[in-house]
RNA sequence: GUCCCCAUCGUCUAGUCAGGUCUAGGACACUGGAUUUUCAUUCCAGCGACCGGGGUUCGAAUCCCCGUGGGGACGCCA
């Protein structure tokens, strides 16, 4: 695995200014692929758009890349010797071969564009989804050897633009071209291009080299509705889930299995596995359908496995960005309070209302959690019983409250837990949190005394 | 419309290539139960699929054909 090999696998992205999910995924996969191998990931910027490639699209997908852990050995930042990495400075290369092509007789000139001259029987015939008369080409089928589907067969008939009038050169070419001239080894891709493939194959071949070995790998479908996912649909841009606070290295685990499995139901592994264990052989054919109920439960799987100190140090900005804290919180009570949070919090995301109560008195009752609390028993009755027996105690720890609650219970034939829903409701105004004595204690006495006061009078 | 790819629980999937061990396994979600001071965790249980039809075979989720369904490609977009 970590043997030097000669696989080359490259993302050619075309910065439009965002990170969509397949992308992110095209880009993993290869990635994926490339360190199993121990071979080169290249990262090629297919910006021959000049319109719509600003230096922020550019900049927004190298975020994207960085955020979700995906380096490459050549590329923007990084360099290497087959460059320039950006499509926009390599007309010169383009233009090379193209001349190859015109001196083979395998390209002409029509209209002010230089077409692709497939070889064979020429005949004209009218093409009903173009609604127009077309000449088309009697040409060898050509053959694809597909790392994933096997050998797929299609047919080119067509002539297709190399280059366009206005001097800029097409896709097909420059993507064929620039796997050329970079040592292209394996082009991994959405199965989008497989269609597409053939054209290339054809390009190779007439350029005299080798195609290299194609995997395509299968779409992410809209999680409901028809077709594949688009920049459109919710939840489709990777800077969603920045936004949201995801785990990084959750959300690359959930992208590794849409599509791709280990075969032995591990579906949770640290991304070294992953690498070492990917293959093309457990790439899905099938379109797979994002299911961000799975993402989430992922999500939450490696927080709750996050070590306390990294799980503090990625919420406290967090917490500050959504107002919760601010400069004067203080460092051993955010940690405190956090460390008892952690394993009741689902995701960032949701953090700030969890922990809200602890940091303002301006915390509001939640009416289902009053709902329940004072369904049964009485509440109210405990709760005056409750605070005198906390404000007597000398120290502060769990096992001191909880002794309090159990003496004060035993005393008045109550049991322990009586007093607990009661006692979260008026300091926290939630039915759910933290474990309660954990909670008391955090908050401090003082704090506890306070709001249950403070709830018993509001109360009356 | 033409061509290409694909087809197992609601979703992600194992099993298909080398037919029997599959009364089809796991995960997410959902439902119920146990534990529990709340919430959550954890544990147990349940729900739930081989798209249809033909063939081949002693035997098919697995192989073949047709149908249907889903996806994609058919730009002087990438």
């Amino acid at each position: 695995m970590t043997q030097e090999s000669a696989v080359r696998v490259r993302f050619a992205p075309s910065p439009t200014g965002f990170f969509h999910i397949g992308s992110a995924r095209t880009a993993l996969f290869n990635w994926l692929y490339a360190r199993h191998t121990g071979g080169t990931f290249v990262l090629r910027i297919e910006d021959t758009d000049s319109a719509r490639n600003t230096p922020e699209a550019l900049a927004a997908l190298l975020e994207g890349m960085r955020w979700m852990g995906l380096d490459w050995d050549e590329g923007p930042e990084a360099g290497g010797d087959v460059g320039p990495y950006f499509q926009s400075q390599r007309t010169a290369i383009y233009a090379e071969y193209l001349q190859k092509l015109i001196d083979n007789g395998r390209a002409y000139e029509q209209d002010g564009a230089i077409f692709f001259k497939l070889l064979g029987e020429r005949y004209t015939e009218f093409d009903k989804y173009k609604n127009a008369e077309l000449e088309k080409v009697r040409t060898e089928p050509v053959t694809v050897h597909d790392a994933i589907r096997g050998d797929v067969t299609r047919a080119v008939e067509t002539d297709f633009v190399l280059r366009r009038s206005n001097g800029d050169y097409g896709f097909h070419f420059v993507n064929v071209v620039d796997d050329i001239a970079m040592n292209i080894t394996h082009v991994i891709r959405g199965e989008d291009h497989l269609s597409n493939t053939a054209r290339h194959v054809e390009i190779y071949r007439a350029l005299g080299a080798e195609p290299p070995v194609f995997a395509h790998i299968p779409l992410i479908l809209k999680v409901d509705g028809k077709g594949k996912m688009s920049k459109r649909d919710e939840g489709s841009l990777i800077e969603e889930y920045v936004k949201r606070h995801f785990i990084p290295e959750a959300v690359r685990n959930f992208l590794c299995l849409l599509g791709w499995n280990p075969k032995d139901g591990q579906e949770i592994m640290p991304i070294a596995e992953i690498i070492e264990r990917f293959d093309f052989d457990g790439v899905q054919k099938e379109g797979a359908r994002f299911d961000e109920k799975k993402l989430s439960h992922i999500n939450t799987e490696y927080l709750r496995a996050l070590p306390v100190e990294t799980f503090c140090w990625m919420a406290g900005p967090i917490l500050a960005e959504a107002g919760v804290i601010d400069e004067s919180t203080g460092e051993d009570y955010l940690h405190a309070v956090l460390a008892i949070s952690q394993e009741k919090a689902r995701d960032f995301e949701g953090l700030s209302e969890l922990v809200r109560y602890f940091f303002t008195e301006d915390f509001t009752i939640d009416s289902g959690a009053r709902e329940r609390v004072f369904k049964k028993g009485e509440p109210m009755a405990r709760l005056a019983e409750l605070v005198p027996a906390l404000e007597q105690l000398d120290s502060w720890l769990d096992s001191d409250i909880d002794h309090a609650i159990l003496g004060l219970a035993e005393k008045k034939g109550q049991r322990k837990f009586d007093y607990f829903p009661i006692a979260r409701l008026a300091v926290s105004g939630q039915a759910g949190g933290p474990d309660l004595l954990a909670l008391l204690r955090v908050l401090g006495k003082e704090r506890v005394i306070a709001r249950m006061r403070g709830f018993a009078e509001a109360a009356t």
